[in-house]
DNA sequence: CTGCCATTTTACCGGC
DNA sequence: GCCGGTAAAATGGCAG
């Protein structure tokens, strides 16, 4: 037989579909990441600057990271406080 | 008015909207890429080297990259030498 | 004094050393980019289509690191099945 | 015959000179950019900051750049005022 | 916490 | 001279 399924402890089967799916993943991740591209060149059309775009974009990202940090820190304050049960409940 | 939407000729509006757009697409994206961050955890939670995993999943990719790319060179060449009308015909 | 050897723990003797070492060597760097430019410049003179020779370096490449890879992956393999020692014995 | 030199006036043997200097060239490159990392990793093991340390070569390529073209718009008052010959000549 | 790898950004080069 | 695409550099994220 030369399509083994499993070689020294390791299944060939499960292995390939463990790797297909994450191909099917990165499939979605690209075609995301080509519609991402497809507004830029877009937005650009219409006389945006791109490279600002992309300044815009990351910075609203960190201010929501920092908002983010802060709700989170106000749960587990409100946790210490025992205003809110804790997440393990 | 504190929300003007156009300075400078430039419409806040309308660039809300781009990126409001390519923050729900970036969103998205970080959803798939923690799909796939999962698929390895399961794989490594059943033996799987997380490793050799990445570097099979990069293998295939490349090759099917290679196989692409030789598609289109034999379209270039194909061009060059008038057995095919170029893309802008 | 106005050329301090050291401030604040930097050595700035030995930072000038890196930097102009590193200097050098982008200098050749340039100067080696000039020289493949030199030579697309002159297949181009003599006809030939410096696009087309892009792309068939470019996969050249493509396919020796292919074949780089697989050979890498062999060998993670041989380790994973302790055919052959890790590297670091 | 199968290995044509030269197909629709495309000499074979002549494109393979050219793509295989390239190749080498390109070789010759990779060394270069070799050579700058491991600068850059002694650096780091022996505490600098190779992100600082990029950020100054950077800065010193700007200001060469910068001093550059104040030499060339000097040239070319020199030559203006007759003071040097004009490189056409 | 460090090194490695992927992604992203920047710079370059050729074509129009 | 500008724009598009391609290659290099820099940054950020992840695993160990």
């Amino acid at each position: 037989m030369n399509k083994p399924t499993e070689i020294q402890g390791v299944s060939g089967t499960q292995l390939k579909l463990f790797v297909e799916k994450i191909e099917r993943l990165e499939e979605e991740k690209s075609e995301v990441q080509e519609n991402i591209k497809d507004v830029y060149a877009e937005a650009k059309s219409v006389g945006f600057d791109t490279k600002v775009m992309k300044q815009v974009v990351r910075l609203r990202k960190l201010k929501k990271e920092e908002y983010e940090e802060q709700e989170e820190l106000l749960d587990i304050y409100k946790q210490a406080l025992g205003m809110i049960p804790s997440e393990s409940n």
